[in-house]
DNA sequence: GACCAGGCACATC
DNA sequence: GATGTGCATGGT
């Protein structure tokens, strides 16, 4: 018989698809607007970063050019509603630098390069750690690598299929290999987790009819 | 007023 | 290698 986690992994995204179709995130107009949500959603609740997306957006303040010739307490002041707005003007601005330097400053040409390339170059950027580049990878340039984040760590512990210390790596690995190589599965199933973990699994409350049957004893930790 | 939200870098042990 | 801390806003 195929092993049990991996099993468990495939009926999860069967029941989640099933109870709430699916998500189409990632919600951005542009690439250029995802890789800078990505960055700006970082511990961060995404109703304040569309905020801050805003307000770049009408200061004509999304693109890559732009970014580049932004003054990096100006680009603070804006994007102040998405929180750590110092630290993460530094994360845009160096993203930025570095796109320019490596890639003409155009994500297409990021785009370029497969996931096996893209992800480490991206991780190199600081500012951008495993779960910033996996979204970027996914949501901004369709590329297959699974978006491991807080939820989905809770999603593991919490029916057992991880140690309380699981790392991001070893989730990710069980992820992409019980599930098919396809952007598309990637993308719906990590948006499909946050929306029932929203739902269903906000840390201390009661999991009543929850897609994955999560019951409150199995809260603890 | 505490707790939470689609993390990451850095210091310390 | 694990664990702790700073970064900061807005909603519940």
């Amino acid at each position: 018989m195929a092993n049990s986690a991996e099993t468990t992994i495939r009926r999860f995204y069967r029941d989640l698809l099933r109870a709430y179709g699916p998500q189409g995130w990632w919600p951005g107009d542009t690439p250029t607007e995802v890789v800078v949500g990505a960055i700006l959603t970082q511990n961060t609740n995404w109703r304040n970063v569309e905020r801050a997306i805003g307000n770049l957006k009408s200061a004509r303040l999304l693109s890559w050019r732009a970014l580049r010739e932004v003054d990096v307490q100006r680009l603070a002041e804006l994007i102040r509603p998405a929180g750590y707005f110092n630290v993460k003007a530094q994360r845009l601005k160096s993203l930025v630098t570095w796109l320019w330097e490596h890639y003409g400053g155009s994500l297409a040409m990021l785009g370029r390069l497969d996931t096996t390339a893209a992800r480490p170059a991206l991780l190199k950027v600081r500012g951008i750690g495993p779960e910033t580049a996996d979204s970027i990878l996914v949501y901004a340039l369709n590329k297959p690598s699974f978006v491991i984040d807080a939820y989905t760590l809770r999603v593991l512990r919490r029916h057992g299929l991880s140690s309380a210390k699981s790392n991001y790596i070893e989730a990710k690995s069980l992820f992409e290999r019980s599930m098919p190589q396809d952007v598309r599965v990637y993308n719906e199933y990590h948006a499909l987790i946050v929306r029932v973990a929203k739902e269903h699994c906000k840390a201390r409350a009661r999991c009543a009819g929850c897609p994955l049957a999560w019951h409150p004893h199995d809260a603890a930790r």
